[in-house]
DNA sequence: AACCATTATGGAAACCTTTCCCTATTTTTT
DNA sequence: AAAAAATAGGGAAAGGTTTCCATAATGGTT
């Protein structure tokens, strides 16, 4: 392939004089700037991009770790932050941890030797101590210390739940969510914050005793086969507030498989937006997030690294989707 | 950041030393060695990979072009492509298209600028003009002029369907999918095998006026609202066969939704695997395609263009899912 | 006509590796 | 003991850019 030096010879100019005409950078006499065009069309030269980051020290990608890009919103927000970037010229890197705290560490670690502009963060694991200050974060969902942070108004979400089944009518309601924040006690994640809005809110309204089921943090598709008994325990319950639309998904099936009627008996409403489930007859009531504010948010976060600007924690609205559920 | 040459001097030895400690090349004495590596160590050296690619000329990227990947058989392939190449020690670039040809070219000329070590291509556009030779390519589900492909066995899944239908007592049997030839004739698509696996077995049968709805290509995730009005028009249609789970459980919806009881009175079957909508109640069965076996031999694949070996087309066996909708 | 600012261009260093080639030392073979 | 082979290690080029610095040409002022 063609390199700038063989583009130099051929236009009789040097090789800082190409460089100049392709960058559009200092000063190129017009004549100039065409003899070198037309030998770079001729030649099909195309600067060589490892060369560039080479110099520059950087290579214009992002990496995105993220668990599960098969979880539907995960999907999503790789979706529209990689449109995003793409706008600002940027590449996305996608990095599967499949939740693995090890994973995790490899592909931060690989991604600072290859130099990444930026990596954007999502993750349960408390990794925090082995966070670089050098490589430009951006989390999601999660704080760390000293790492700018985009997440959904969770707390909203889940007083925005409680509201809505409160004012419907429901008298025992029960939230359902993993425990994001498990055995790893220094993460602070947003997800929490949807068990806290919806408990609180709930509270200031006299519902005290409102069931918890939490259950430790799996895959995000499936939740562990005990937790349809205690849905089955409680068969006074009347309002469901689930984590995510997955789970309001497979609780839905199951409160219908005891007999229950939903919405009638019981109202179920989860969390993400309802997209993943409209097709299917029943579409489910669900908290929205915003996969393309959200990813809006991270691209301009990323900019302002690369502009040196300062950068502002988002917190990104939500929004309520009335689906069959609830 | 430490370079090699800080080590070096560091060391007391010459870079190319220092080189083939970290490469494990060469000889280098035993004492020499651990000198080494104890510098290494202390001051945290990580060899530079944008130094490396630049010498090597090429990244340890392999970068995957995609329509969406929020359609849940593309997400999936993702991961499961992620996975497998993590373990060939690549990385992987994810590239959503959204479709457009425009934007795949510019990703192509992208990454071939940027040196990426393979490029897996999932598009139905005519881009074989722009396919550059010395790029190496691996396409699913469509056939370019030179490009090794994998695919599912489409064909057979089209039989199966109908096989199934048919078997389960079907006398009026219609297909509903894209058509993913479209005006783009010299694009030779895998998915139209389905149709073609299908509509054949059909008429072997006896079924000769198997009535064929086809739409343009969309997003994959909704099918054009007109079709809902032909699905309406033949209330004689026993069992259909769709392109895709996604169509299959709007075709669900709308039977449903016009009176019509499945699998009583109607049998529908999709094609990805069922598993997008086994959460909400009906599940649906479906000619599933397995995600994991086609990121192996694709992993394969890449892994034979960098060992320079023959590199042969994979066809990756289907299965039946049962579900409740036929 | 002399001077200064502006415009224009090229050479070379720098970015950080790998690798080729050469020299030196040690070990093995005859 | 001499010759050959194996081991060890260093210098420098190469990979393809960008950018700093120096020099040269041009245009405008007085």
């Amino acid at each position: 392939m063609a390199s700038i030096k063989d583009v130099a010879k051929q236009a009789g100019v040097g090789i800082a004089t190409v460089s100049r005409v392709i960058n559009y950078s200092g000063y190129v006499k017009k004549e100039t700037r065409e003899k070198v065009e037309k030998v770079i069309a001729e030649l099909e030269f195309k600067p060589n991009e490892i060369a560039r980051s080479m110099t520059k020290q950087k290579n214009g990608i992002v990496a995105f770790i993220i668990p599960n890009s098969t979880h539907l919103f995960f999907g999503e927000l790789v979706h529209f932050v990689e449109q995003e970037l793409f706008e600002y010229g940027y590449k996305l890197m996608v990095c599967n941890s499949s939740e693995k705290i090890e994973k995790e560490l490899v592909y931060l670690e690989m991604l600072k030797n290859n130099r990444v502009d930026a990596v954007v963060l999502l993750t349960n694991n408390d990794i925090e101590d082995y966070l670089d200050k050098k490589l430009p974060l951006i989390s999601f969902d999660r704080r760390f210390k000293d790492v700018p942070y985009v997440a959904s108004d969770n707390y909203a979400g889940g007083i925005m739940a409680a509201k809505y089944l409160i004012e419907s009518g429901c008298k025992n309601l029960m939230f359902i969510g993993d425990d994001a924040q498990g055995e790893t006690t220094s993460v602070i994640t947003e997800v929490s914050n949807r068990r806290l809005g919806f408990m609180e809110f709930a509270k200031d309204k006299g519902l005290t005793d409102v069931i918890n089921v939490e259950y430790p943090l799996g895959d995000y598709v499936k939740i562990p086969y005990d937790i349809h008994k205690r849905i089955g325990e409680h068969v006074d319950v009347d309002g469901i507030f689930c984590i995510s639309d997955a789970v309001a998904a497979e609780v839905v099936t199951e409160l219908e498989k005891r007999g229950r009627k939903v919405p009638e008996d019981v109202k179920v409403v989860g969390f993400d937006g309802g997209r993943s489930f409209i097709n299917l007859g029943k579409s489910i009531t669900s908290i929205g997030q915003n996969p393309k504010k959200i990813a809006e948010a991270i691209g301009k976060m990323i900019n302002a690294y690369y502009e040196k600007e300062p950068i502002t924690n988002q917190i990104i609205p939500i929004y309520f989707f009335k689906g069959d559920t609830a």
